[in-house]
DNA sequence: CACCCGTGGCG
DNA sequence: TCGCCAAGGGT
C-alpha cells in the first residue's frame, strides 16, 4: 500500500466523467452532495442488487416502491405479498430480511454508523458501507465485486480481496475529499460501463493515465478469476397432482433452497432403474410435460415434470396442501415452479407413462 | 472457513 | 452449449 498513489488525486478525473457519463438509476439521488432524501430506497436497492445485475433489478425496484413506498408500508404488509413482489428475483431470503429490517427501522429509526447498520438482517459489511456512504455521506468505502475489479486493475493487484482492509483505508480519503456518495457510485459506474469484466474499454477510461494494469498491458489477467465449487447434479420428478380441480402443493419451508416459496412436490429420480412401480393405478391419468435443466449456483437439476390427475386423493404429509386453481395462480413461486405452472396453463405435454415409477412417486408424499 | 442461497445475460 | 459472474449475506 505504501507504493499506491494518493487516492484523491488518482480518482479526481472520475468526477467530470461521472457528471456526463454516469447512469441515471431510479434509486439514485439527483443531488449527490447532501444526504439521500430516502434511505429506505437505498436499502431496498442494495438488498436487491446483492449478486444481481442492475438491469434485472430496475423493474422489481420500481414495482416494489409503488407497492411498499416506505418503511411502514413494508413493515405492515402480508409476508406472502412481500415474497410475491420478489418472485423471480432469486435469493428469496433477502425479501424476508428486508421486511424484518423495515420492522426494526420503522420503530427504532435509522442508525448511521456501519457497525449499527450491520446488525440489520441481510445487511453485511458491504451493504452497511454502501448505506453509510450513499445514504448518509460517511466516508466508508463499500467494496463489492465491481469495485474490487476496478481497483485491482488500477493498482495491479491479482487477488484484490486479500487486500480488502488496505483498500478501504486507501480509498477513504478520496471519499472524504471528493464526496462519499459520488465517488462510490462513480467507481461503480466505471466498473459497469468501462472497466467491465473480460475486456475493458480502456480507450474511453478517465483513469487510463493512472492505470497500472494498462501500463503493463495486463488488464485482462487482473483480477484472477475466483474459484468455484462444481455444482451438484440432481434429477427429480416435479409433480403437478390434480384432484377435483385442486392442486397439491408443498408449503413454504423456513430455510434451504427456495425457502418462503410455494413449490410443487418433488421426488428424486436419479439412479432409479424406472422399472419398479410403473403400474399406473386405476382412476389415474399421467401426462409427461417436456423437461428441462434448472441451473442454480451450486446445483444442476434435471427436471422431469408430470401432470397426474387422480380420482381419489392419495395420502400425504401435512407439509403438503391442496389449493384451488385461482389460489395457485397467486402464490409466490421460484422460476422452476412458475415454469411448470405455466406449462399446465398452456396445456403442454403428452399422455405417456413409460418408465414413470408413479407408485414410488405418490408414496413419497406420505 | 466452507458451504449454501436464484436468476439472467453474455462471450 | 457452457462457464462466468453480478451493488453479498447467513450459518
Amino acid at each position: 500500500m505504501r507504493t499506491w498513489p494518493s487516492s484523491p488525486g488518482l480518482l479526481a478525473p472520475l468526477l467530470p466523467w461521472f457528471e456526463t457519463r454516469g447512469r441515471r438509476l431510479p434509486w439514485r439521488a439527483v443531488d449527490l452532495e447532501g444526504e439521500h432524501p430516502d434511505p429506505y430506497a437505498v436499502l431496498v436497492s442494495e438488498l436487491m442488487l446483492q449478486q444481481t445485475q442492475v438491469s434485472t433489478v430496475i423493474p422489481y425496484f420500481e414495482a416494489w416502491m409503488r407497492r411498499f413506498p416506505d418503511l411502514v408500508s413494508l413493515a405492515e404488509a402480508d409476508p406472502e405479498e412481500v415474497l410475491g413482489h420478489w418472485q423471480g428475483l432469486g435469493y428469496y431470503r433477502r425479501a424476508r430480511h428486508l421486511q424484518a429490517a423495515a420492522r426494526r427501522l420503522s420503530s427504532g429509526g435509522w442508525p448511521r454508523e456501519p457497525r449499527a447498520l450491520e446488525r440489520l438482517p441481510g445487511v453485511g459489511p458491504y451493504t452497511a458501507a454502501a448505506l453509510a456512504s450513499i445514504a448518509f455521506q460517511l466516508p466508508v468505502p463499500a467494496l463489492d465485486g465491481n469495485l474490487y475489479r476496478v481497483l485491482a486493475r488500477l493498482l495491479h493487484l491479482r487477488a484484490p480481496r486479500a487486500h480488502g482492509a488496505s483498500l478501504r483505508t486507501w480509498l477513504a480519503p478520496a471519499l472524504a475529499t471528493l464526496g462519499p456518495s459520488r465517488v462510490t457510485q462513480a467507481l461503480m459506474d466505471l466498473g459497469a460501463l468501462v472497466c467491465v469484466p473480460g475486456t475493458p474499454n480502456c480507450p474511453v477510461c478517465p483513469l487510463a493515465g493512472a492505470c497500472r494494469s494498462l501500463a503493463k498491458g495486463d488488464q485482462e489477467g487482473i483480477p484472477l478469476p475466483v474459484q468455484r465449487p462444481a455444482p451438484k447434479e440432481v434429477e427429480l420428478w416435479l409433480l403437478a397432482l390434480e384432484w377435483r380441480g385442486r392442486w397439491l402443493l408443498s408449503r413454504p419451508r423456513e430455510r434451504g433452497l427456495l425457502s418462503g416459496l410455494w413449490r410443487w412436490p418433488e421426488s428424486l429420480s436419479g439412479g432409479g432403474d424406472g422399472t419398479t412401480g410403473t403400474q399406473v393405478p386405476s382412476g389415474v391419468q399421467v401426462r409427461e410435460i417436456p423437461g428441462w435443466v434448472q441451473i442454480y449456483t451450486h446445483r444442476r437439476e434435471r427436471v422431469r415434470p408430470l401432470h397426474v390427475r387422480v380420482a381419489s386423493p392419495p395420502p400425504h404429509a401435512e407439509s403438503f396442501t391442496w389449493v384451488t386453481r385461482s389460489r395457485l395462480a397467486s402464490l409466490p413461486m421460484g422460476r422452476r415452479d412458475q415454469r411448470l405452472r405455466k406449462a399446465l396453463a398452456d396445456g403442454d405435454g403428452s399422455d405417456s407413462c413409460s418408465g414413470v415409477p408413479l407408485g414410488r412417486i405418490l408414496s413419497s408424499l406420505a
